[in-house]
DNA sequence: GCGACAG
DNA sequence: ATCTTGTCGC
């Protein structure tokens, strides 16, 4: 599937929408709920959600990480009424061993542009960058540019944003900022995020 | 062989 | 991912 993920983009500089993709996992790891929720991109206002609950479709693997989220996150998303204009996934894009994580599967199996935002690093070297939000750092694999290390808040440490699918990584870095208003982490990943919670405590 | 390893 | 404990800062 990896030839068919578009990684120039530059998709959508000014979405009217952009959704939010979270998993939560029951503590005996027999339960989990996924969740999205799409955001008005103006006002970060939530305008829709779904969630999709059942078993761990596969094992945490790293590099597999897609197996394992992505049947469930297809169940929420097809539950939408909105359709959104951009994916903001938990997890890696292009920034992976094999450069095709879970942001570049969603966004191909969608169609949909999709980006990465991960919160701990999976493969890559790269310099701090700057302690100003705003700044960045390349995030460099076998001679290639695989994504960018960004700063979302002063001093705060960065994230990890790569190209998932139909989107430039310039573009990308400028959607992470312009919904970070507020925390270190995108605003539809913190509203799929108590979603996903929330259906999980409610699915007993 | 050893260490690393998205969530 | 999940859980715990303690510290720092607004």
């Amino acid at each position: 599937m990896r030839p068919l993920a578009d990684l120039v983009g530059p998709g959508p500089t000014a979405p009217a929408t952009v959704a939010g993709l979270d998993v939560a996992y029951a503590e005996s790891g027999d339960r989990l709920a996924a969740a999205v929720t799409v955001l008005d991109a103006r006002t970060l206002a939530v305008v829709d959600r779904a969630v999709g609950v059942g078993r761990p479709a596969f094992p945490y693997v790293p590099g597999l990480f897609a197996f394992r989220e992505l049947p469930a996150l297809l169940d929420a998303l097809e539950k939408l009424t909105v359709r959104p204009e951009l994916l903001v996934c938990d997890g890696h894009g292009l920034a992976h061993p094999r450069r095709f994580g879970l942001a570049c599967h969603l966004g191909v199996v969608t169609g949909l542009p999709a980006i990465g935002v991960g919160k701990t690093p999976l493969v890559g070297e790269w310099d701090p960058p700057a302690a100003r939000r705003g700044a960045w750092s390349p995030l460099r694999d076998g001679g290639e540019v695989i994504g960018r290390v960004l700063r979302t808040r002063d001093g705060v440490k960065p994230v990890f944003v790569s190209v998932g699918h139909r989107m430039s990584l310039d573009n990308a870095c400028a959607r992470v900022l312009a919904l970070t208003p507020k925390y270190r982490l995108p605003e539809t990943t913190r509203t799929a995020d108590r979603l996903c919670r929330e259906a999980l405590a409610a699915a007993c």
